[in-house]
DNA sequence: GCAAAAGTGTTGGCGCTACACCCATGG
DNA sequence: CCATGGGTGTAGCGCCAACACTTTTGC
């Protein structure tokens, strides 16, 4: 219509650049492996495939070309299915950020908008149509080593932090729990997001006095042979957006291990 | 090479659903203005333009499709110097996140990414190449009114958060200020992009004890006919990375004006 | 078998820091 | 009238210690 052809003219003339341009959406779902005897900073575990024709040994993120008139979280959901048979829903993705520099893909030119989701840890996962195989891999082994392809190590890490960031102000770490769940699994849940311990007397009456966050029940943990006192059984609330931020410092004690240290 | 092809084939594929999408990139520009008299509130600008064929009356934010080979930061670079004639600089750029539902933009399917970028107040702005207006406007009326195009005001928004991050953990805030400021003129800066009143008495206490934050100088204002007592002159410290988060809660009392209000 | 030890959950408390709110003083 | 600085009360929380309740180990 009227003055828009200016506009469109210039557009036009950009578009031939623009051939060489694919939008992607990668997806970083996270989730906490069940296993209680593991390590806190061991259970966090994030979902990775082997891509066909991808580097040997190096795994990536799910992710694909977006479509056309497809939002991005729509993407996000798709390639996941299709490439890890893992099944998201919208209100699970966060988005993470872009990423967007020219060499980012040897390939071509491709820019990445990253998505985060938070799973409870499927039992198996599905059989895979689009990539060569799929599973979950601990955090700390795809940061530490260079076994993620592109700067899939980047995407991890702001995803963490997008993550950390959730569990101070909603209830989502409820959703790594069973429907009953001890004080302890709750607090090994934002351990492993955090990366650090966090004392348990400070944790329990922080998550006390966070009105409809959990409700304790008259009931008591019994694992069998598990050794010392029985814990106390609880069961998620009734609000999701918290009233109070869960947030913890990592003790400076454990970040400069060789500095200051306390008297002794 | 070897196994890459069937990759390619899936990817050429789609590549004719790639052709529609544009890639953009937007930029918020904040900046305070240094009118002193202002409200501290109605002191922080958005850099917006005119587009030629925008809708009559409405402001939209500076940006432009993402050159071939082109850093996104340097789109933003190149697309505010064209439609608003200021220069920024690559370290002041900041992403805010992606923006790509489909019918963000009624023209065509494109996906903006945002930046934000903290400039000082400039005298004038440059004459234009690629719009017919460019000028900085008050958050507040592009918050309140419906002033800016496509989802502009989400992205304002996003972008303030971004912002106000920046002034916890870095020195940016001195930018705003002249070499030599008063406290209160810094302060000021931080209401600015909180939206909301900081106690004097708080505010440099948390700025003292920050390190090679501002370093008190010899000197006391005076301007001219100002009424009250002259105000310690201050410099920029050589930190640029706080040691202390310059953080503060908006008082509850601002929040519920008609909630619970403390005893008589 | 029984006692001691060891392991885990729970509770209390000390001390420090941060900070919202208020007020006195100085120019 | 405004800048500065002091003071107070409170809440948060890092850290430590004690205690409760269990299984495991040693004799």
């Amino acid at each position: 219509m009227y003055l828009i052809e200016y506009y469109e003219v210039v557009t036009k003339q950009q578009r031939t650049k623009q051939l060489d341009f694919f939008v992607y959406v990668d997806t970083v779902v996270f989730t906490i492996n069940p296993d209680r005897l593991l390590e806190p900073e061991d259970r966090l575990e994030v979902l990775v495939m082997k891509r066909p024709g991808g580097a040997k040994g190096k795994w990536a993120l799910p992710g694909g070309l977006v479509d056309d008139n497809e939002k991005l979280e729509l993407t996000s959901i798709r390639k996941v299915k299709e490439e890890t048979g893992l099944t998201l829903k919208p209100r699970d993705l966060h988005q993470v950020g872009a990423f967007g520099d020219p060499n980012r893909d040897n390939r071509f030119r491709a820019i990445a908008i990253a998505y985060m989701a938070l799973v409870p840890h499927p039992s198996e996962l599905r059989p895979i149509k689009y990539s060569d195989a799929a599973s979950f891999v601990t955090y700390r082994s795809l940061r530490d080593n260079r076994l993620l392809e592109f700067d899939h190590s980047n995407i991890i890490y702001a995803a963490r932090k997008v993550a950390r960031g959730l569990l101070e102000d909603t209830n989502v770490a409820l959703s790594f729990c069973k429907p009953k769940f001890t004080m302890t699994e709750l607090r090994k849940v934002y351990e492993s997001f955090l990366q650090y311990r966090v004392d348990p007397a400070n944790f329990r009456r922080k998550v006390a006095v966070t009105t409809d966050f959990i409700i304790p029940l008259e009931e008591f943990s019994d694992f069998g042979s598990a050794p010392g006192r029985p814990a106390q059984m609880y069961r998620a609330g009734k609000s999701d957006r918290l009233s109070t931020q869960i947030r913890f410092r990592r003790s400076l004690d454990k970040v400069h291990p060789t500095g200051t240290s306390k008297k002794t």
